[in-house]
RNA sequence: GCACCCGUAGCUCAACUGGAUAGAGCAUCUGACUACGGAUCAGAAGGUUUGGAGUUCGAAUCUCUACGGGUGCACCA
């Protein structure tokens, strides 16, 4: 996840010790839907002999069943039930529940299988976050932590935290925070979605200082889940449950309307980066800028740029707000964009390029002051932007926002173009002023790279 | 039904957290020297900040209300 990560960033910049963690949802009903799927029709195939990556594969058996499911619902209310005792009745809704209680049960052929196309989409995930240049400090799996979520809700009823209804079932009673009534443990003993967060976020308690502050990057629509969760946490007694935060964002929209990953509507973020890399060799290609690459440096040049474009598309906007994403029309190049920022960046290293390392003036031996007429209107406005940048990160740290820095980095390319447009650097005659021009163009480069750092992309020498 | 979020140029987004004439990009139109790299730069046009009321010296920003959109209120994850 991207804005988690360019998050993580950000605070680290901000001088805070960071571990990235990412929460893989590797158990319970859904997953249970593509085993059934791939056991029923899968006729054995495998992503090495389909070809297929193996997140796409599991996905696509996920779609499968509910086909089927679908079908049968419709079945079902042909011989006259109602649309929910349908979705109860259908025999493969009753097919994969049994899977799960199979799979807590510790039934070897059930976890066998599902260790087999667990692994298959760890690998797939795996491929596209080295893609996405995104890596992660510690795993916990969902498989693992319900267990602990488990004990303590069980922990937490002798202690009387939680009471136990009727029918075996566990609850919270959130009153006290004006929530409803949460349901912890089912009668029959199986966990749910939020016990197993309970488990992971008492494991992450114990594991850093008290004092640490923990961010979870999740999506705006698990806004109510994350009151809960947190209020729990509290009820439960933990100090830390203070110090948990939902950094909540908004969907990203197709113009047809959401996505929905039953459906197979989803864009995927494989075909995104793709297609992207695709746009960019076009770009590339006919803006004629490859005589000097390699066939291999070129298509890094490629990923570099698509990677670009596609992450600050996706930064440079409010994270809390949602945003209107249009895959048909790809993302743009020109303006207010990525690519825009590394054009910047290589057209300043073009200049540095040519005066060498042995040309380049000492920091110590330019004039930094802003003497009345000798320095331009424009250079000012750069040198204002560069001063400006400390401040910026730290703004964006308080409000954990990977756009003001987006915002900021786009100003600043901004201004440095209009600077360079306007001044002669090379040809100034004058040393000082060519001196400082030099290093005016030297400290935005730096500047550049540093912020986009923080987002997560790369800046190439040239393009 | 109840709760939360959102509504700014045709489109995608800004606006230092209540401050002066609401700013960018895309798209449209016009232009740029001997091109330190034209993925650039300059200009034009585009707005009653969804409507209405209120608070304030001052509102895109706060309150209320209407309308429009989204999401949640699962013994799904």
């Amino acid at each position: 996840n991207l804005l988690g990560y360019s998050v993580a960033r950000i605070l680290d910049a901000n001088g805070n010790r960071v571990v990235k963690a990412n929460l893989v949802n590797d158990r319970g009903i859904h997953i249970c839907k593509s085993m059934l799927a791939w056991q029923k029709w899968g006729k054995g195939e495998t992503p090495d002999s389909s070809g297929m990556k193996g997140d796409h594969l599991v996905g696509k058996y996920y779609v499968e069943f509910d086909k089927h499911y679908k079908k049968e619902i419709a079945e079902c209310k042909a011989k006259g039930m109602g649309e929910e005792e349908a979705e109860k009745k259908a025999p493969l809704i009753l097919e994969a529940q049994d899977m799960l209680r199979r799979w807590e049960a510790g039934d070897p052929e059930v976890v066998a299988l599902w260790t087999t196309m667990n692994n298959w989409v760890y690998k797939g995930f795996d491929q596209t976050y080295a893609r996405l240049g995104v890596a992660f400090d510690k795993m916990y799996y969902e498989s693992k932590t319900y267990l602990i979520g488990k004990e303590i809700v069980l922990d937490g009823l002798n202690r009387n935290h939680f009471f136990k209804k009727a029918d075996g079932s566990v609850w919270a009673d959130l009153q006290e925070f004006k929530l409803e009534e949460k349901v912890l443990l089912r009668a029959d003993g199986t966990s749910v979605y939020i016990t197993q967060d309970i488990g992971t976020a008492t494991e992450r308690f114990k594991e850093f200082p008290d004092d640490s502050h923990f961010i979870y990057t999740v999506g705006n629509e698990q806004d109510h889940h994350f009151k809960v969760l947190f209020a729990i946490l509290k009820k439960l007694g933990y100090r830390q449950a203070d110090n948990c935060y939902h950094l909540s964002y908004g969907m990203v929209e197709l113009p047809e309307g959401k996505m929905k990953s039953r459906e197979g509507t989803v864009v995927d973020a494989d075909d995104l980066i793709d297609e992207m890399v695709s746009t960019a060799k076009e770009a590339s290609q006919q803006l004629g800028k490859l005589e000097e690459f390699t066939p291999e440096e070129a298509e890094k040049l490629y990923h570099v740029i698509a990677m670009g474009a596609l992450k600050y598309f996706i930064l440079k906007v409010d994270p809390k707000k949602k945003m209107l994403f249009n895959p048909k029309e790809s993302i743009d190049l020109n303006g207010n964009t990525g690519p825009f920022i590394q054009y910047t960046y290589a057209r300043i290293q073009s200049i540095l390029r040519k005066v060498g390392p042995a040309g380049m003036p000492g920091t110590d031996t330019v004039n930094w002051k802003l003497e009345g007429s000798s320095v331009e209107e424009k250079e000012k406005s750069v040198l204002k932007w560069i001063y400006d940048f400390p401040a910026v990160v730290k703004e964006a740290g308080a409000n954990y926002s990977p756009a003001v820095i987006a915002n900021y980095v786009y100003e600043l390319a901004r201004h440095y173009n209009q600077f360079y447009h306007d001044v002669q650097i090379l040809k100034e005659g004058d040393e000082q002023k060519r001196n400082f021009r030099l290093a005016l163009s030297h400290r935005t480069a730096e500047v550049i790279k540093n912020a986009m750092a923080l987002l997560g992309i790369e800046v190439p020498e040239r393009m």
